[in-house]
DNA sequence: AAAAAACTTACAATCGCTGTAAGTTTTTTT
DNA sequence: AAAAAAACTTACAGCGATTGTAAGTTTTTT
């Protein structure tokens, strides 16, 4: 069964949001407002999340960019504010529907369904800069094509792209490959990293793997920092 | 550059989209209404297709309906007729987005782009009964999962899922192993076969190859034609 | 100039996929 | 019911891709 959170603080269209859901045949959350509902939004790491748009605090933009950087969770926006700006705006930061009340019921389970639909195949799907990669095969989404990466490449690249900008330790590394830091082989690291990069250079991919002095590693977009 | 179809008999209504679509960066073919247009949108290959459902002859549900059938490109409808009723049947015929005239540039151009950034790596996808089939790696996602199948068995399973329903020649399945149906190894087909059928049960799929005595297999449903 | 870190290349071991062989089982025909 | 045809099963050996190892070289820092 497909899990569903909802996010809407209004208590009454909360309610009868989960209702009619849960009717649909969805396992239904509502969450309340609370400091970060995007974090917590990860970790129920539902099916889809319907986003009400209009929050007290925070606005509700800001959770779906938050969501959407660090997830391949779809994010369907309701919202009583129609404004083209507003629409526009959602959709680029990567809402996957924007609807505006009232809506009717009909209009928003066959919404949901289509956007679920769509989704199907992507839960494990990392995102990066210009490319996809699945966490589970390894298989490298990339300028309309696919290949499958060895399994030491993939989960290198796996941590790279979790770690984000951030430096990753060859502790890390290591840790990724051989489940353990303990007895680190310098060399078949480099080597395994020598091959990735490769890789890298021959799908043309937008960043390179960086080497940090006595750190470790960093993925960078092509052309980054220019110290001249 | 991406490439989009512009389906619309209305002449008037067809520049102006050509236009526009082209100064956002499209590459854009119009076409009008003739036979098989859906087999033709098919040749095309577009990365989209923008189908107005006021058509003439063919109803446009059956043009979305046929390609949806035997592709993965995207669909997006635009139409004049604001119904309900049309609204939900083209989403549930797996129309990508239903967009209602008169409609802002800025809204059209904006749904587009999300469509196309969803359909990023779905490229070369197969869509099967619950399940989907990556034509270049033959990565197999079905119930969330991903797995990727050996070469041998993707390819058998990419012929079955292009055949539709209908019965596949043995020398078709030797032709796609072996790239040809000369010397065929009745034995070694039946291996690969097996193996298939393997990996099918052991993934849970709600499909079946079965034996056509004489003629060759079939894909099936589970639990499909009860003769009892 | 010396040391440390990062990188390169080639080779051998390993693992998974494939075809082969030699069967057995199921279905159809006589 | 027996024989023949088609479909299937299992184990094994060859092959190729991926991986770790070894013995270097190059680059950067001190």
């Amino acid at each position: 069964m497909k899990r569903i959170v909802v996010v809407e603080d209004e208590v009454f269209m909360r309610e009868e949001l989960e209702n009619l859901l849960q009717k649909a045949g969805y396992e239904v959350h509502a969450v309340d407002l609370f400091e970060h509902v995007a974090k917590n939004l990860l970790e129920m790491s539902p099916n889809l999340i319907l986003l009400d748009i209009n929050l007290p605090n925070l606005s509700g933009f800001q959770i779906c960019r938050e969501v959407k950087q660090r997830s391949p969770i779809p994010v369907v926006i309701l919202t009583s504010r129609d404004q083209m700006r507003d629409e526009l705006h959602a959709l680029d930061i990567g809402a996957d529907e924007y609807l505006t009340k009232p809506c009717r019921k009909e209009r928003l389970l066959a919404r949901i369904a289509n956007v679920l639909k769509r989704y199907e195949g992507r839960a494990n799907l990392l995102e990066g800069e210009g490319f996809l990669l699945d966490r589970q095969t390894y298989t490298l989404y990339i300028h309309d094509a696919s290949v499958v990466l060895p399994k030491n490449q993939g989960k290198l690249l796996e941590v790279f792209l979790l770690g984000g900008q951030k430096v990753v330790t060859k502790e890390d590394l290591c840790d990724a490959l051989w489940g353990t830091s303990e007895f680190i082989d310098e060399n078949a690291l480099q080597v395994n990293l020598t091959r990735l990069k490769k890789t890298m250079t021959n799908l043309q991919m937008h960043q390179k793997i960086v080497p940090v002095r006595g750190a470790g590693y960093r993925l960078m977009m092509e052309g980054g920092p220019d110290e001249a």
